[in-house]
DNA sequence: CGGCAGGATGTTATCTTATAACATAACGCC
DNA sequence: GGCGTTATGTTATAAGATAACATCCTGCCG
């Protein structure tokens, strides 16, 4: 019933990492959940979802768009946001509402609702699946009588890597 | 340390109900909140609080803004995020992330963090303060190496007033 | 092959949301 | 009354998102 995805304790990758790995494997999961599911993965969509997976950083559509346009004559925004719009239908992508952004989905497949934990420092952001914080909302909002369809939580704050320099730096 | 406020668990209000009652009760919480802080709750950042409060539904900068039009010759945007902004400040309003909008709190005072559950059907939105959501949140994040700062719980969904509509209606 | 239907993309214009930058006015203190 | 601070007015523009319509593919049927 509820998704059940494994939930890793440590979701931010370490800084120092093969991110073309990253890369290669989201495109790849990306193919087989649109097989699976009838979607059409076109060159443009897939182009776009390897720039959303360009860094760990949520993308904005206008960065989309521009990075788009490095390689294409003309590129309109409704073309990105429609490619958005799909990969975000598939599961592919997730949108950071704090942030109007967009960010890939490391675990596409089972539809799922992810925490967001984003850095204020380097910009990054990554998903997590803790079921705790997930049943403690369907709980709390059961209780309210509210039927959850959406929800939505993200954590501004500092990933482990820039805690220290936070620290000695300005806090 | 942390915030401890009452936790409601009934956070929508009964679709009748005396609201300029909830105006007044909120611009008397607010002369209190900014005599306390020094802040100065001008008329026109008063005059933006009422018109938030106006309804139990998240207001955008721009409603607002039109509303503030309907009294006064002319306002510019600024005029309206900066006192917006303020308020915030106050911890007196609250900005929903997910839908580019702002609600009156109704417990201002202590700094809190709470989460919001927004009905797709009214349009209302209600502030929740679950502390088993805040824990958990807590706990699952400082698993995670991750220092919170700032959190953000929405919840899309139906208020308990419009699932029975909705079960019947479309849905 | 030829035409057709649906889905995908291109194109133009417009809308919504938000902020930068600078000018002026009000306030609070002495 | 003078002065520093804070608040507001004003203008312009940045940033994010969508509506509406045209065109182009692609797979399919006959
Ligand atoms: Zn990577
Ligand atoms: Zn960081
Ligand atoms: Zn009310
Ligand atoms: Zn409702």
């Amino acid at each position: 019933m509820a998704p059940t995805r494994a939930h890793d304790p440590r979701p931010f990758k370490r800084l120092k990492h093969d991110h073309r790995r990253c890369v290669t494997t989201a495109l790849a999961r990306a193919a087989k959940v649109c097989a699976a599911s009838g979607g059409r993965l076109t060159a443009l969509r897939r182009w776009v979802l390897e720039l959303v997976w360009q860094s760990h950083r949520p993308m904005g559509a206008y960065d989309i768009l521009a990075a788009l346009g490095q390689k294409r004559e003309t590129v309109a925004p409704p073309t990105v946001y429609r490619a958005l719009e799909f990969l975000r239908a598939q599961g592919l992508v997730h949108r950071i509402e704090s942030l109007n952004a967009f960010i890939g989905c490391d675990q596409p497949g089972e539809p799922h609702s992810g925490q967001f934990l984003i850095c204020r420092a380097c910009g990054r952001a990554a998903e997590m699946a803790d079921g705790r914080i997930d049943a403690a909302m369907r709980c709390g909002l059961a209780e309210a009588g509210f039927t959850l369809e959406r929800p939505t939580v993200e954590a501004l704050g500092l990933c482990p890597d820039c805690r220290p320099c936070a620290e000695a730096g300005h806090a």
